[in-house]
DNA sequence: GTCTATATATAGATAGAC
DNA sequence: GTCTATCTATATATAGAC
């Protein structure tokens, strides 16, 4: 059956290239922005294509969701295991600036702060629920709201790599690292 | 003369709950994610008067952001008067929690982070020079990267604002003031 | 699996009556 | 100053050929 496999390997590929696509135009232009024509014609496949693949382009955008917040979850799972709060915080810190923000640094991440996709049904209780569950493992059951802030602007540094973006990735990943320290440590 | 100025008045009233309703659904969605038929019909108008006072939907998004700049450059004008390093950044922490967070908290604000709004032509220049000016006030003609990715972070805080909604003003007052503190000493 | 063609809705924007 | 009606472009989404 090598036709079925390679049929199977094209098909995953396309799924890959579209993500892609998709989630470096809704970073540039947001979710709202950015059509399915956009991300059709950047991808360089037909538009109804697209759609073979992500029945809405609110699946697309779940589909990305679901990659980004895997990656936050894995880094929190990964912390959850260590004992102390001070050693606990500094590796969730290091994964997280390691793992989920350089690590995508070029190919762009989707942008949890777009209020086209904050707005979107289901998306913003998500995203709390995720932020709930760092608050918890950073600072015990019932966080201050001096913790809540600093946590909420280091869960969302897209604004910094933005404007950083001609630092090399080991300057970066020492500023990034250092931002997260004096947001969280209070 | 009284029809004229009462003209006058009813078109300053109207522009006014047009840039109101507009700041806030644009804040709430977005700006590619709410449309002018969306304002004009949360503001209780037909959608063709909308155009009667701003031309287009790029006009309309000028205005609101003429409106922030100018309450940050007036915050920036103030601490430019003063002298000493250490004075000059509290004052500014100060203005611009008071001045610009507080005072606009109910209103909502326009949100500098949308990406559908930096890609617009011009706009993301014009919202860089500011991050600059504000950078040489705090930190002298070359600041680090370090203090550019605080003050970068400090002056987008659109997502404590969204999370601490039930805090009472006096109490996020002084949480949005430790919050710039943090990220703007280095 | 990928395409062309199309259906349907809605966007930004304008014309002209009142 | 405000409205109704309308133009044109483009959005999401589908049908059906290859």
């Amino acid at each position: 059956m090598t036709g079925a496999t390679a049929r199977a390997a094209q098909a995953e590929r396309t799924r890959r290239v579209v993500l892609d696509t998709a989630r470096a135009l809704f970073a540039e232009r947001g979710y709202a922005g950015a059509s399915l024509q956009d991300i059709a014609d950047a991808a360089g496949i037909g538009k109804a294509n697209v759609y073979y693949y992500f029945r809405t382009k609110a699946a697309l955008l779940d589909a990305l969701l679901d990659e980004r917040i895997a990656a936050l979850e894995a880094a929190l799972a990964t912390a959850e295991r260590v004992d102390g709060a001070r050693e606990r915080r500094e590796l969730l810190i290091d994964s997280f600036v390691d793992q989920v923000l350089i690590a995508h640094r070029t190919l762009g991440s989707i942008d949890f702060a777009d209020p086209s996709i904050r707005s979107q049904p289901g998306i913003g209780a998500r995203l709390g629920r995720l932020t709930d569950r760092s608050a918890a493992l950073l600072f015990g059951p019932t966080p201050t709201p001096d913790e809540i802030a600093g946590l909420t602007l280091a869960l969302d540094l897209k604004p910094v790599l933005r404007r950083l973006t001609t630092l090399p990735d080991d300057d970066l990943r020492g500023v990034l690292r250092r931002l997260c320290v004096r947001l969280m440590q209070t």
